[in-house]
DNA sequence: GTCTATATTGCGATAGAC
DNA sequence: GTCTATCGCAATATAGAC
């Protein structure tokens, strides 16, 4: 436990600074004083500040491991993917600096895209493409429904939520108490259409 | 024109490499060697480093102004919808680098989100919401569709795809070539469902 | 494990020659 | 207008004491 005390909270405070400033904001200098440890333990506990910032990576994106679950859950594709909606965005309240990393990464990659963050997403839109296929061949869904361009729709609309709050906020109210509210929104939107 | 020379050689070299790696990730050196100018240059035409982030900035989101004249068309709202769709396809075609700006500022704003980011989404937001609220209005629309989060909605998806398309881009075709289909899909998912 | 002190490099800005 | 040379500062990384 005591060991892992400063490895954790550099990790906490650089979680929230490069998110908040990028990975080339912030100093390991400015980092480690807010972490209240010395500025040499990033060496030692990280390899230095990429490392640092690959750990940061890391621990963001392992929630996107829950997204197998939808996949294997009893219920049918409509369930399933009002499932993913609501994952999408409790994921983005429990993590509310991911979608900072994500679209960071997204367009300015770093070394650590190809083997953290893609694989992540890559995964997780699969997932979501095979509901959509299931829901077709079902007859459930339109026969000339695109899977992977209604996937990429359904992400977006959620993603886009949270990204576009900073320029949204005073007309538009994102407060979590709405979250379910939103849920049956967008799932109307996706049935019932305009 | 001869006077506008290595100005505008700053701002398109500025434009391509701020995308590419943020504000903090190059330096003023390599960015001028790259326009072929001296690094003095850079203070005289833009007062520094800033200077010509901002002027990028307002170039990159000057193309925003172009909504004003979807909201004046002689049509339906489901028409002015699908122009929507079109313009921001074709914002992303003609500006590849827009989308990186906008959503660093949007996650990492600097001091000229509030100046020139803002302003510019919001407005083309609102114009949308507007559309949305008259096809409500007509009973073209239902009338439980809350105006806001559609728009939020139509917004992400088309961004999403050009956002995601590093992770994507293996099994998804995004050519321009596609556009058309892509158009058509969008429309079709807003007006018919699933 | 943790610290301070320092080596080294690179940054943005600008003075001054032309 | 444009350049080169340089100032002053802050960056990362690490050596070495404890």
């Amino acid at each position: 436990m005591e060991k892992k005390d400063y490895k954790t909270a550099l990790i906490a405070t650089a979680t929230r600074l490069f998110a908040e400033r990028g990975l080339n904001g912030v100093s390991i200098r400015e980092l480690s004083t807010a972490a209240g440890v010395s500025i040499s333990m990033i060496s030692y506990y990280f390899d230095g500040k990429e490392g640092l910032y690959s750990a940061v990576l890391l621990d963001q994106f392992s929630c996107f491991r829950y997204m197998e679950s939808i996949k294997e859950r009893a219920s049918g594709p409509l369930e399933k993917i009002e499932e993913y909606v609501r994952w999408s965005i409790q994921r983005n309240r429990d993590y509310p600096y991911l979608l900072r990393y994500y679209t960071s990464e997204l367009t300015n990659p770093t070394r650590y895209f190809s083997i953290i963050v893609q694989p992540a997403l890559e995964k997780a839109l699969h997932i979501l493409i095979e509901i959509i296929k299931e829901g077709v061949e079902n007859k459930q869904f339109r026969e000339d429904l695109n899977p992977e361009d209604t996937a990429l729709a359904m992400a977006g609309m959620v993603n886009y939520y949270f990204l576009s709050t900073l320029a949204t906020q005073k007309f538009i109210n994102h407060s979590p108490e709405r979250d379910e509210e939103l849920i049956r929104h967008y799932m109307d939107l996706f049935t019932k259409g305009l």
